[in-house]
DNA sequence: GATAACAAAATTGTCGACAATGTTAGCCTT
DNA sequence: AAGGCTAACATTGTCGACAATTTTGTTATC
């Protein structure tokens, strides 16, 4: 039996050209088929998607939004420069963002819904023994528990500016860096640390275990950067 | 001698038509020119600033990454429609995101900036005083005190999310509701205290009390909301 | 050989027309 | 008279063509 992650959303066979196409290069770009930094040419992009410049040049404007694009006019749009610099910045977004999604969790979340993010830990762990999965975690695993911890906040703003926007990043950052928790082990046991205080309500703790939990994760890349 | 808010930024004579009318739209929304619930015709707003429905449409998706429209496909897009429950969530959000951006402010703010914003407070403060400026400063002034401590953390992202995005959500609210914080010289008393942490380059305070001040003013809005 | 001015090519920005979908009004049936 | 079907209308989605701007390549001059 596989978890799959809950943001990992196949082919939408979205009833506009416009969407679908943007969810595609979305995809491709934080996958990095699109390397980072490249310029976007329109009629090159809308032949190999096969639609025409006006629905590109829409999902283009959407990409722009989402931060994933950059666009100057008369000039085109590419695709962001990832810097160590900004990847350090989405940590402190994280941190208060996340932060905040725990302590309204320990608050929203039901027990159901409690026990069943353990069980996702669990499946987590069984990843990590086996080693098999470890890529897998790393990769995706981690960020699946705290997609799930702002989905249980309850709180739609939290959810757009986290799931919707900054993930996308994230993910991309960590494709084309490969950069995975070197610490994986340590990463579940505080991810089973936080749902501990949520499960005992106590949003304070929660909040400040995922503040921590994500602040040594930012510590951990800004040392990992530094050293090399 | 008046300090404009630094975010209201004139008649951008930006060199697309796209971008342009974007800006325009977002200043319709913001001030309920075009009012919450409406559905955008694009013929008829393309007639009325005298562009095709190309960059139209362009402008459109644009609004709706910043969550100023939600857009069905084949049906069209209409104006947001405000929700207590939105605002209160977007006070979450704030709280989170600005306790960070005043905590880090508390260590990237210049002494000279400091002394800049103070006397911008006192700028303030004198407009409370002669009561005439009240209505600006409830308006506007509140949220330029915010918007300077945000560009003062030297985070690129955070600057985004809440100057580029949040605040254009925040300043509608505030037009339409007629939501203004009934407690100016509280607020402004808070205001001081913050920038006094800062400068004593205290990052935990500055946070702490960031947190509170805008804890403060939703629940002084939830109460508000709850009576009526 | 390097640089500046010019011309050609490619790319982005804009528009109007057509196709596809959703909406509405009128008609028919019950 | 109420409900459902159908056809006309309006709106959104898509496309190809043209205009404006930038980039590239060439030539002439120093």
């Amino acid at each position: 039996m596989t978890i799959e992650p809950l943001y990992v959303s196949e082919s939408h066979q979205s009833s506009t050209l416009a969407d679908r196409v943007c969810h595609e290069i979305i995809t491709a770009i934080v996958k990095g088929e699109i390397p980072a930094g490249a310029k976007i040419s329109e009629p090159e992009l809308a032949k190999t998607h096969g639609i025409s410049r006006g629905p590109l040049r829409e999902a283009i404007r959407r990409l722009e939004g989402l931060r994933l694009v950059e666009r100057k006019p008369h000039i085109g749009a590419r695709v962001v420069q990832l810097s160590a610099k900004e990847l350090l910045e989405i940590y402190r977004v994280r941190e208060a963002l996340e932060g905040m999604a725990c302590r309204l969790a320990a608050t929203a979340m039901s027990q159901e819904e409690i026990t069943q993010l353990r069980n996702v830990l669990d499946h987590h762990q069984s990843g990590i023994e086996q080693q098999e999965g470890q890529a897998y975690f790393q990769k995706e695993g981690d960020l699946d528990f705290h997609y799930r911890i702002v989905m249980a906040s309850g709180n739609s703003k939290l959810q757009e500016l986290l799931a919707a926007d900054l993930y996308h990043l994230v993910r991309m950052y960590r494709y084309q860096f490969s950069l995975s928790s070197s610490r994986p082990t340590m990463a579940l046991r505080e991810h089973h640390q936080i749902l501990d205080a949520i499960e005992a309500r106590d949003e304070e703790l929660a909040e400040l275990l995922m503040r921590r939990h994500i602040s040594a994760s930012r510590r951990n890349i800004e040392s990992k950067l530094n050293q090399s």
